[in-house]
DNA sequence: AGCCTTTGACCAGCG
DNA sequence: TCGCTGGTCAAAGGC
């Protein structure tokens, strides 16, 4: 695939028709677990570091690819949980792409299959254990690393830790306890800290098309952050990607408020390409890639791509962190809640929208229903990946985010909404089934999913999706006191997230949970 | 000099 | 056939 989109000169384009979109050869890969939470993998013979960072491409590619069995968030989190990687310490920034790039195979150079965590910076990622345990949350544009580094967010910075840790050594307890437990991703980290800096989460929805991957990026990390940003950040690239990127044109694409640029990768023969809109600030909103990397990133990049977070250049492999994980993450996700509703014309076209549109989205007890049917729809082909917000949803400054968490004791429906399951399947190789819930309040379109992982059902994965546009309903009278603790621990979490947009709340959210089941 | 962004125009697909 | 729309080109200018 790598330079099958050659670029059709006007005249060219007149006459013939366009090259045909990327196609993704999808070799054997690992799990999106194992290449996810996995550092067992062979060597990739690339010699690459955590600071490799695979194109979402491929990354999407080889999740989506995985034709075969498309794993589930279940599998995904199975493989996570029980992954030795984690025992071994791997657990840490840049890691995703580390493994994303490994799983694809050794020899791949931006291969198709790699399997990467990629995007520019996309929304946050939030990893948290109990109750008891800080959330981590990435903002957009930073990684974990980055936050970790970062002296202005001073989290875990040596000399700054609230644990009184490098955050080497901060991570290295994170997988530790991984380990041990198996069920757990935890990134301890002062919570404090986290809401004066991290409050940032991003969600994202995705879809999946051959060869294209959208994503949207939350771009509320400027104004929340604003006290630990300096005034002048802003997110001048849409994707600090460790790509290098060409803007070839803009346009005002109609249904979307903002404009949406168009970029090409300057590698020579490189097909990727990917549009980027964002708002009226500045802010991205949204990112589609298209097409797969042939090359690696640049293992220098032009000072002026890296990104001002901080103005730290040290940054720039910090989207990749949550931007990568997102993308990858955001296939499951996406295929695990609407079943891969594929408005498809043909597969390259096909997308997967998390989005509640109503136009995108599937009959849900059709969904539920009709999850276990070899659908071609939902083969992992596609690698189009896109963030959608719902329809009503006011789109300000906040966007799509994944919040990723692992926490104990968290009552799944308990969350201070009120839900009603309407479906329910049961996965291939998951030997419990994903649920489906609807909130109850009338006009509310959010939608929450709920996953255990296949290994440890007390992992779970719940994932929601849409927007209240309601008020939290008064709180119960139940026996649900810890989890009503837990659950609103996460909604400070998410409160905190919102950066003062009271509009705004996710699109969706991933959360990866440990789930104390009785 | 090289690379990038900007931007108006062009082209193809689609209804 | 026409108009709309998304995507791309390429000249001009900036850094």
């Amino acid at each position: 695939m790598a330079g099958n989109e050659q670029k059709p000169s006007k005249t060219s384009s007149s006459t013939a028709p366009h090259p045909p979109r990327p196609t993704i050869t999808l070799p054997p890969r690992a799990s999106f677990t194992e290449a996810f939470f996995s550092n067992n993998g062979p060597a990739t013979g690339l010699g690459l570091g955590f600071g490799f960072s695979p194109g979402p491409m491929t990354l999407v590619s080889n999740f989506l690819s995985d034709s075969e069995d498309c794993k589930s968030f279940s599998q995904l989190l199975a493989g996570a949980m029980a992954s030795p990687a984690a025992a071994a310490g791997q657990f840490r920034p840049n890691y995703f792409d580390q493994q994303m790039e490994r799983s694809s195979g050794d020899d791949v150079v931006g291969g198709d299959g790699d399997f990467r965590f990629k995007q520019s910076r996309p929304a946050g990622l939030v990893i948290s254990q109990s109750q008891a345990q800080p959330i981590f949350s990435v903002p957009p544009g930073l990684s974990p690393a980055t936050l970790l580094e970062s002296p202005s967010l001073g989290m875990l910075s040596p000399g700054q830790s609230p644990f009184g840790m490098t955050h080497q050594q901060a991570l290295a307890q994170v997988t530790a306890q991984a380990a041990q437990a198996q069920s757990h991703i935890n990134i301890q980290a002062d919570r404090s800290s986290f809401n004066a800096n991290t409050t940032t989460q991003q969600q994202m929805p995705l879809s999946v098309s051959d060869s294209r991957l959208v994503m949207k990026e939350s771009s509320d990390f400027s104004h929340s952050n604003q006290r630990s940003q300096p005034s002048s950040f802003t997110v001048d690239k849409p994707a600090d990607d460790s790509y290098n990127w060409r803007k070839y044109g803009q346009k005002q694409v109609k249904g979307s408020e903002f404009p949406r640029s168009y970029y090409k990768c300057t590698n020579p023969n490189c097909p990727v390409k990917k549009k980027v809109e964002r708002s009226l600030d500045g802010q991205v909103t949204e990112i589609i890639y298209k097409g797969q990397h042939n090359h690696q990133p640049p293992t220098n990049k032009r000072g002026k791509d890296t990104g001002s977070l901080n103005g730290n250049s040290n940054n720039q492999g910090s989207s990749e962190f949550v931007s990568q994980f997102q993308s990858g993450n955001s296939n499951k996700l996406k295929e695990g809640l609407h079943g891969y509703s594929m408005s498809q014309k043909d597969q390259e076209s096909s997308q997967v929208t998390l989005g509640t549109s109503d136009s995108e989205e599937v009959d849900d007890a059709e969904t539920a229903k009709d999850e276990d049917e070899p659908d071609p729809k939902r083969r992992c082909r596609s690698t189009e990946v896109r963030v959608s917000e719902p329809a009503s949803s006011h789109r300000t400054v906040a966007e799509p985010r994944i919040i990723v968490q692992t926490t104990s004791e968290v009552d799944l429906l308990d969350d201070g909404y009120r839900w009603r399951k309407y479906g329910q399947k049961v996965v291939k190789g998951n030997p419990y089934p994903r649920s489906y819930y609807k909130c109850t309040t009338l006009g509310c379109n959010v939608r929450k999913h709920v996953e255990r992982a296949s290994t440890d059902p007390k992992a779970v994965i719940t994932t929601y999706e849409g927007k209240h546009n309601h008020d939290v309903p008064a709180a119960k009278t139940s026996s649900h006191n810890t989890a009503n603790a837990n659950a609103s621990q996460i909604k400070q979490q998410n409160a905190r997230t919102d950066f003062g947009n009271n509009n705004q709340q996710p699109v969706a959210r991933l959360r990866l949970k440990e789930e104390h089941l009785t």
